[in-house]
RNA sequence: GGUAGGAUACCCAAGCGGUCAACGGGGGCAGACUGUAAAUCUGCUGGCUUUGCCUUCACAGGUUCGAAUCCUGUUCCUACCA
């Protein structure tokens, strides 16, 4: 099975220029191709991982990768997808976020292959510095506005009164079509991806290389993630989900994965994870024969956490799921609990709060984050939403003393079905 | 520039002098059921030291025993006319 077909079977393939000739140019040996990615924070999230994984599918059937921060372009702002001005980026916050984003990539691409390794680069080594009258010379005059103006994130811009768009903002895609231009003179590149958004900023380079080399080059676009139940994937009420364990645990991360929806599962094992097709049929079968036991999400959810965060983390992920959600607390060893910890939200409290009349609950949930005030607290204790240390709590004028404690240190609060968190009280400041 | 209409909680949207922390829908949270699903049903959805108290209906004043509701001014939107 070659690339193509490999995507194809994957449902990765959403577009994608001169079909035949690519087929054919990769029929002849490997390929160099990019994807580009705005160092907007200083972490990846999931909704990163289509794209790059893809380009790791490419690199793993022996092509040659090439991941483009976008140190440049990224502190233009790309107007594809988004209503609204973007707010600019400083050049050390981007040099910043380009570093710690290097770390990441390395668990998705192979940086170390002898025949093929991956490379990293910055688009502001080249863009950053070609002077405005050389760039409006020897790019600007291979475009028309008419051109530019008709493509889709510039246009849902300019019919939107209220918000308009800049003119930065619409030089963007001139930057992008020279990054791949540059890209093909000096690496011989012919191949972009990237998802459908990009599907104009692709064509435009594609355009470039064309109108200045007289060479072929392709373009090839991933599907946007979706939801069955119509929401945004990779958000969570507590926000995006994040590569890096300091933003999103690992626990976190995990659950995410074991989350997925039913009629999502399939797709997102052939979307994001290296299983092979032999597998994913079986696991297909398994799910649609036992959907209870949710085999298909946890086989994602391993492959995930694994490729991201490492084998180990992947264990200790599991079983502090297993804790929580296998079942009662009673007898459980200090040992065992001891893995919940760090896994979960945990926060650290003084012993003397539980002296005298105690903690209130309500405050508890608050301190936890789990509530976001103390009526609501009230509220959800009410509601019989509040459990300390997996026991259903239903009286809001409950009062935490030592004696709940487990270990004599820890509170282990839920709210909720799949809401933990933990209150740890230690004599240390 | 002229005229008419509008601004209500996360969103949409009632209310037009007291019984309004404000109908209804969406969304969200929680409970039952379940598989840490889906669908369905139920409760909650401004804050607090919660049988009560406090701050909210664009903003600032005013009338009134009492205002989201009436009056004046300000800001911003929408439509028609120029």
């Amino acid at each position: 099975m070659d690339i193509l077909e490999e995507l194809r079977w994957r449902g990765l393939m959403a577009d994608c220029t001169d079909k035949e000739s690519l087929a054919e140019r990769l029929s002849r040996g490997p390929i160099t191709l990019y994807c580009g990615f705005d160092p907007t924070a200083d972490s990846l999230h999931v909704g990163h991982l289509v794209p790059l994984i893809a380009l790791r599918r490419f690199q793993d059937m022996g092509h040659h990768p090439i991941a483009v921060a976008g140190g440049a372009t990224g502190s233009i702002g790309d107007p594809s997808g988004k209503s609204a001005e973007r707010q600019l980026l400083s050049r050390e916050q981007l040099n910043h976020n380009i570093e710690q984003v290097k770390q990441q990539l390395a668990c998705l691409l192979d940086f170390q292959a002898s025949t093929n390794p991956a490379r990293l680069v910055d688009n502001a080594s080249w863009a950053g510095s070609i002077s405005f009258l050389d760039f409006l010379r020897d790019i600007g005059k291979h475009f028309t506005v008419n051109v530019m103006v008709a493509k889709e994130s510039v246009r849902a811009r300019m019919e939107d009164r209220e918000v308009g768009i800049s003119y930065t903002e619409f030089s963007y895609m001139l930057l992008q079509a020279l990054d791949f231009y540059h890209l093909n003179k000096e690496t011989d590149c012919e191949l972009q991806i990237g998802g459908t958004d990009q599907w104009g900023n692709i064509t435009m380079g594609i355009e470039l290389t064309r109108k200045k080399s007289g060479r072929q080059a392709f373009g090839l676009t991933l599907p946007l993630i979706t939801k069955s139940d119509g929401t945004k994937f990779g958000k969570t009420e507590s926000g995006a989900i994040w590569l890096d364990p300091a933003r999103t645990s690992v626990y976190r991360f995990y659950q995410f994965w074991i989350r997925t929806d039913d009629r999502d599962v399939i797709a997102y094992l052939k979307f994001f994870t290296f299983l092979s097709q032999e597998v994913i049929n079986q696991l297909e079968k398994q799910h649609l024969q036992a959907p209870e036991r949710r085999e298909a999400q946890q086989a994602l959810a391993v492959a995930m956490t694994d490729l991201i965060h490492g084998a180990e983390a992947t264990r200790e992920a599991q079983r502090a799921s297993e804790i929580l959600f296998g079942g009662d607390m009673q007898g459980i060893t200090e040992q065992t609990f001891a893995e919940v910890l760090g896994e979960v939200p945990t926060s650290h409290l003084s012993p003397s709060c539980l002296q005298g009349d105690g903690l209130p609950l309500a405050d508890a949930l608050v301190e936890a984050g789990l509530s976001p005030s103390r009526g609501q607290a009230r509220k959800d204790i009410q509601g019989g939403g509040a459990n300390v240390n997996n026991q259903r709590e239903p009286d809001p004028k409950r009062s935490l003393g030592p004696e709940d404690l487990l270990f004599g240190k820890h509170l282990l609060l839920r709210k909720g079905k799949k809401n933990y968190a933990v209150l740890s009280f230690t004599a240390a400041d």
